[in-house]
DNA sequence: TGATCCGTTCCGCTTACTGGAACGAATCAC
DNA sequence: GTGATTCGTTCCAGTAAGCGGAACGGATCA
């Protein structure tokens, strides 16, 4: 059946692939396969992406030249280029948000002692734009992604709270159990919100990792809707002694944002 | 002229382009192209790349569709995706040399207060790995970028001085003048290096930025070789007066990192 | 109001990308 | 110790798919 697997790879209309160039595009895919393995070798990559053994080794080939994969010498083997962090950082150095938060999460660490994170939705989870450690907590967020889902953590509350289509998005991705304390139910994960809608912050106490707590405000726009967090991170013994002071300091912090950048 | 030009794009072989498929090599460069703006037109970069306004579109389409470009709906413009970000992080945090690193650095940061710097070389520049700034100096960085010529900071002299490779590149670019005490030749590059390999760390005193200094150590190999630096960076005042408790505690930690590694 | 940009779309030509087969080296099983 | 699998890499011919050029509507400027 070549025709219909061909057919189905690429639409039926001539030229008309979704989305665009097709060597281009199984090259990005490449890269993303990293997300899973820290190293690949190319036949693996060629089974993943269902693609001949040499057509995977010659986009590897094209993204070592580039600096967006390299070998590993030992094994043979490739892993994500050191290139991809030049890039990702001159992204992120170019978002307002980032650049505005920047000295306000230096002064929030500065002022309680404790880690600060900035946080984004994106679909159903939250993404850490930042993350200013401190010696105390930096060896506990080895487990912790980059990602979380949004009903595990303060950041992803205080969003989700004023951000209906991130609560949504939650709901319909389900959610999963970090601890024993996470949240497991629609019903539960509504009342949560409700609740920090009322206080204008959120807490999340052992939900993500345990031992770990934190509180977090949201930097809501002009309409309302929460747009990131800000959020206080440390020992649960550490937040949980005083959260209406952390809340008050991470809300006060998030209103500035939200002014500085006329959201 | 047809032929000429095709065989002067490709080289002269059948299909012995130079560093692999042509669309996946246009669609890197064209990601690299926004080093230099932070927002650019389709009909620029096709300039720039040499291409067609159609193919450049279709390049960026793709971009788009994976997240590693996207477009501003306000002037149609487009600029670097987020998923860089993600990916860029997910890079550097599988790296041997940052993650060992990050708990000496914040302890450094902790006992000295000032701001810690990671650097590595590459060719002739220093790239850092990791920044944790103070409160302080965080607004003194706005110049700064992510990469440096290396004879114009502390972490650069520290790794010239224990790496003749990166001596060398940089002698053959050239010493561009960043303030009026930057370095202007190699026979003062040579003697400065010389200085740092007797002290066994380097000093950099506004050079890079007036009103910034920093002192910095070398993490070394087990053959001499310098692969890295750990920087102090502040104010040339606080620095400066306490460059020799700033120097042991830097070169402390570059050892115990050295250690760690096995290097 | 005409001219000149812009980003986007369309289409035929042919280039350059694809998959399959073959290679030597390394590892494994027995 | 040796045959059987892997592995990463290289080569090649066929054709799919990427290329440039031309045309489009809209925005901006003179």
């Amino acid at each position: 059946m070549p025709q219909i697997e061909a057919s189905a790879r690429q639409g039926s209309t001539r030229g008309g692939v979704e989305g665009g160039l097709r060597s281009v595009l199984t090259a990005l895919d490449l890269l993303d396969a990293f997300t899973s393995d820290a190293e690949l070798g190319v036949s693996d990559i060629a089974r993943r992406l269902g693609v001949a053994k040499s057509t995977a080794h010659r986009l590897l080939t094209t993204l070592c030249a580039r600096g967006f994969a390299e070998q590993n010498p030992q094994t043979g083997h490739y892993r994500l280029g050191f290139h991809l962090y030049e890039l990702g950082q001159l992204a992120i150095s170019r978002m307002d948000l980032h650049e505005a938060a920047l000295p306000l999460l230096e002064e929030l660490r500065e002022r309680t002692g404790h880690a600060v994170h900035l946080a984004i939705p994106d679909k159903a989870e939250i993404m850490y734009l930042e993350r200013l450690q401190t010696v105390r907590v930096s060896r506990l967020f080895n487990g912790v992604g980059r990602r979380m889902p949004a009903h595990c953590t303060s950041s992803g509350k205080a969003i989700a709270a004023f951000n209906p289509v991130v609560a949504r998005a939650r709901t319909a991705a389900g959610f999963t159990r970090l601890t024993d304390s996470s949240i497991r139910s629609a019903a539960h994960f509504g009342q949560e919100l409700a609740a920090v809608r009322r206080a204008g912050y959120a807490v999340n106490h052992d939900e993500a990792k345990y031992g770990l707590s934190s509180v977090a405000a949201p930097v809501r726009d002009h309409t309302g809707r929460a747009r990131a967090a800000i959020s206080l991170v440390g020992l649960s013994s550490d937040i949980m002694s005083g959260v209406e002071r952390n809340a008050r300091l991470a809300g006060a912090a998030a209103q500035k944002l939200a002014h500085e950048l006329c959201l």
